[in-house]
DNA sequence: CTTGGCACTCGGGAGCAAGGAGTGCCAGTC
DNA sequence: GACTGGCACTCCTTGCTCCCGAGTGCCAAG
């Protein structure tokens, strides 16, 4: 259906329009790449092209321009992921292993992959629920006021700020709370640590649930409002949180690109977590960069940029997704290239952190 | 100089001016305000204001546009913040009052801040420098491996991790730190965690480091590697969190707006900490709202944007700023009133947690 | 199947005229 | 002396036509 050249000409069109942004013609196609054969054949061609739907023109007498489909055949079978430079990867890697926490860590790949696609890069903090419990801290900061710390393997850490009632109030408390005056006492709350730490350690955050609906059972009667308000907001993050935050950088990357009227809706796109969430798409094969183009995106507003993303993690564990956005018509390979490398790379800083 | 009829024409011209983005002609004024003078004499008004600098006009036969003098007189003289409604006030406590810790106070105060006024808005984190410390914690992660957690009496929670020589490496080590398998035990780390506590316990941050000067002198030898490390973190981390953080949300709203060719030029300005930081300017009057027009801005591509800004805090203690970005041409008064009452409440969700 | 030639189609820019908004100025009035 | 109506003037904006050029589609010939 489509011969050799056919697709040779399919992918200079898409090369041309990229380093161009303007329709690219018979004649311009001729000129910068020796396809061996002239003008007249090569509109025979484009002509057959534009029939299948790969390119379009936007009006007579103007030259072609890829459509989300030839964008879509030439990502598949036309083209090649770039590797980045030696040097590019050396400034990778040192400009994220200076990173000293999570925040850091996932701010610095933000702007790394913002300045080295020159587009707006987009990355998703390490799942919660993924990952497993390192460490349960309880430390008591004021008067009936308790601060809960998680600490994951992926170095996440969550606080909580728990108010514990004085004592006897509440539901299930049985009459011998109210023997003694502070149930905030050292011991309870070491008790209470030493507890969830020996219960909870190494466990996948998804189990921490099933693992501690006993809890209550297992303190002395005293300690046991304290157990239950410690357990209540301790769940309470767990489902909270599993709303994922996710941060963008580059947004001025957008403003040298000529996006007709729809900047807007990028922008609005890119404050609205759900929208993100939702554009960087389900996680897929592991390493395997994925690219949405133009229409294939859920939003409506996005129906003239693209998606490239892809996952990453430590080792087998897929820990979140980071990606790219920008116009249809961008460079693929470069950028499937750059985010590849970042992707492994922050796998990489984590696993060693 | 000016008399009070010239002040009224300067004010209705920059209130049409707001509404409509178009240049007012001496004729829409006498038609929307009653001034009680012909459009004659308006125009004998206008001209002189114009001499003064306080409008200008696009070309000749347009009507006239404030200039940023102009503007400052309206602000400084001709406008009073106008208060939020009964409506607003109640959005805004029941939307911030749901936040459950510093992070969500901040990230849900701009992008309240940034639906109210229609603009970019932009939340400092309360700074380090000012607060003081209400906690710290020593947490066991791994082999040879502390987390740090540094809470301070605003609610920020700074963590990092420290790595522990095994032994005997180093160099103040002593001989007799040989002599234990293991310097991180339980005891060890209990004993430096009560002691940093009973240090720095309610200490302003810029305080701790005298504060812990002789910290190793205060420890059995076999403890000195450790109370080192942690020394030498602990402090790292107050220098280095001096730079302070700082957040946007409201990007989308510029879009609205336009901004001749300089929105590339903001946008880059946002997602520049230091250019941001210098936006919001030095803290001023407590509990004055400050605004910068157009030129008065230190930045060269904000020329033609005014921020609008405040500081915020608990009690007399002023933690930081937060303030709106928006093009010169912006509704002063009810911005002003948004930014005022959002400071506000900001001050006692943090006073309240 | 490829090629050169040729007529055709549009979009974009230049040039021009009409329309309109707004001003500045002047002489007259209260 | 301050205000007002009138009037000429400026210059932006809009709509229009015309022309040019890039690029195509088709056809007949190699």
């Amino acid at each position: 259906m489509l011969d050799d050249r056919k697709l040779a000409v399919l992918r200079a069109i898409v090369e041309d329009f990229v380093s161009t942004n303007e329709p690219v013609g018979s004649k311009a196609l001729t000129d910068r790449h020796n396809l061996g054969v002239s003008p007249a054949t090569i509109r025979n061609d484009m002509a057959v092209l534009e029939e299948q739907g790969y390119i379009t023109q936007p009006h007579t007498s103007a030259g072609r321009v890829p459509t989300d489909k030839g964008y879509r055949l030439f990502v598949d079978r036309l083209s090649t992921i770039k590797p980045l430079s030696v040097a590019e990867r050396r400034a990778i890697e040192t400009f994220l292993s200076g990173a000293y926490d999570l925040d850091d860590v996932v701010g610095r790949t933000v702007r790394l992959l913002a300045q080295l696609t020159r587009q707006v890069a987009v990355v998703q903090y390490p799942s919660l629920t993924r990952s497993s419990v390192r460490h349960v801290e309880l430390v008591p900061v004021a008067e009936g006021r308790l601060l809960l710390v998680l600490i994951t393997n992926t170095g996440r850490v969550e606080q909580r700020v728990i108010d514990v009632p004085p004592h006897g109030s509440g539901g299930s408390g049985g009459p011998s709370a109210q023997s003694k005056p502070d149930a905030l006492s050292e011991e309870s709350i070491g008790h209470l640590r030493a507890l969830l730490n020996t219960c909870l350690d190494g466990l996948g955050l998804g189990d921490v649930p099933t693992a501690l609906v006993d809890l209550p059972n297992k303190v002395t009667p005293d300690e046991r409002p304290l157990a239950a308000a410690v357990l209540s907001v301790l769940l309470e993050t767990l489902v909270d949180k599993h709303e994922e935050k996710i941060v963008f950088a580059g947004a001025a990357n957008l403003a040298a690109v000529d996006f007709s009227q729809s900047l807007r809706d990028v922008l609005v796109a890119l404050e609205e977590q759900v929208i993100l969430m939702r554009l960087l798409g389900e996680t897929g094969d592991s390493s395997k960069v994925t690219v949405r183009i133009g229409t294939e995106n859920p939003d409506l507003g996005l129906r003239s940029t693209s998606v490239v993303a892809a996952d990453y993690g430590v080792g087998d564990l897929t820990l979140a997704r980071l990606g790219v956005l920008g116009p249809t018509r961008m460079d693929y390979p470069s950028t499937m290239g750059a985010v590849r490398a970042v992707a492994r790379y922050v796998g990489q800083i984590l696993a060693g952190s």
